[in-house]
DNA sequence: TGTTACGTACAGTTTTTTCTGAACAAACTT
DNA sequence: AAGTTTGTTCAGAAAAAACTGTACGTAACA
């Protein structure tokens, strides 16, 4: 049974290298706010040859098939990962969105935005508080902190604007006339 | 006591405004790699008039000195906050870095730079291991998949170096002649 | 030099998040 | 229509993270 040994030591060799990317990518996938847990699901999918079920992913992950059901939702919701069918097959089958640029892209822009959006408001809504208090309060003393806090959120504000337009610099793909893809295609 | 009872209500009432702001930072700070806590931890001395020493945060927090002081020093790695002098005070003063562009364009590069690197050293790595896979190999069936793995890898990594691009205009300051900050001033 | 004030390391506790298995509902098969 | 197969909901278990108080080292003060 030499070859055969031999055979099982390369596949475990693939498996490490595998593993070695689908390690990282679990380690900084948080930055995209999306579990370390579903970032290695996203490795294993990754990695695949043919799209996979839910019992696949169970099956090579160890784990539940309750958790790669939560997991890929959330990959799937961050277009991440998309459902495929093929004919025959009852199971829902999912492979990685191929093209980097837009699953990762996508995922920063709306995670990004999302956020932006609701500091802002917040912002703006606590200016307005803010106003409403120096209108009503008889103390000077209050009426000071107010305008101050009020000249420091207008900074605050101003930053977010500026996200704002970067992000979407991103959005409407104005980015790579200023950062072109690199492709080796 | 009728006065006082009003200023005690405007207080509060300015309070409250605070928090409205500070809860939504927290919410989102996590994008930046920093916990909500300390995220609450900035609001408390972004809107605070003075410097702040451990005891007035932990006073202001409601929470324990230990907990101030790891969550500054992760604002302080972050540069979100700074150490400041007083003569005649012992204790260590924080102040927030004024600059909003400064300190959360900076948090941000950090971020994406340290995690896009080590993502990229991962895709490297890997690589290599594949590539030795193959040279190594005497199945035909694994010298296939690791070059499958191989091309994949390499689409990835197209996506990394343009990352790198992206986050260089960050760093470079460039960005800014791309979108102008917003200055009212 | 002795004393006090201050910040942080560490171990234990509490809180939050993640993961699992059982039960369920919808869709397919026969 | 009855019986499978498949994905998801939900409550509880396990794991991880955040928080606290005590104890300690260092620096300022007297």
């Amino acid at each position: 049974m030499r070859s055969n040994d031999n055979y099982s030591k390369d596949s475990t060799k693939l498996d490490e290298a595998r593993n070695r990317f689908i390690s990282e990518i679990a380690k900084n996938i948080h930055l995209y706010n999306i579990t370390p847990s579903a970032g290695r699901l996203y490795g294993t999918v990754f990695f695949s040859k043919e799209p996979m079920t839910l019992d696949d992913m169970s099956k090579a992950m160890a784990m539940s098939k309750t958790s790669m059901s939560t997991g890929i939702r959330s990959l799937l919701d961050a277009h991440m990962v998309e459902r495929v069918w093929e004919r025959g097959i009852r199971k829902d089958l999912y492979k990685v969105e191929g093209d980097w640029y837009k699953s990762f892209s996508n995922v920063f822009i709306n995670r990004w935005k999302n956020a932006t959006e609701l500091n802002m408001s917040a912002i703006q809504e606590t200016k307005e508080l803010l106003h409403e208090l120096i209108q009503e309060t008889e103390y000077e003393e209050i009426r000071n902190e107010a305008k101050e806090d009020l000249e420091k959120l207008t900074e605050a504000e101003d930053y977010y604007y500026w996200l704002i337009d970067v992000i979407a610099l991103f959005e409407t793909g104005k980015i790579f006339d200023i950062v072109p893809k690199r492709s080796r295609k």
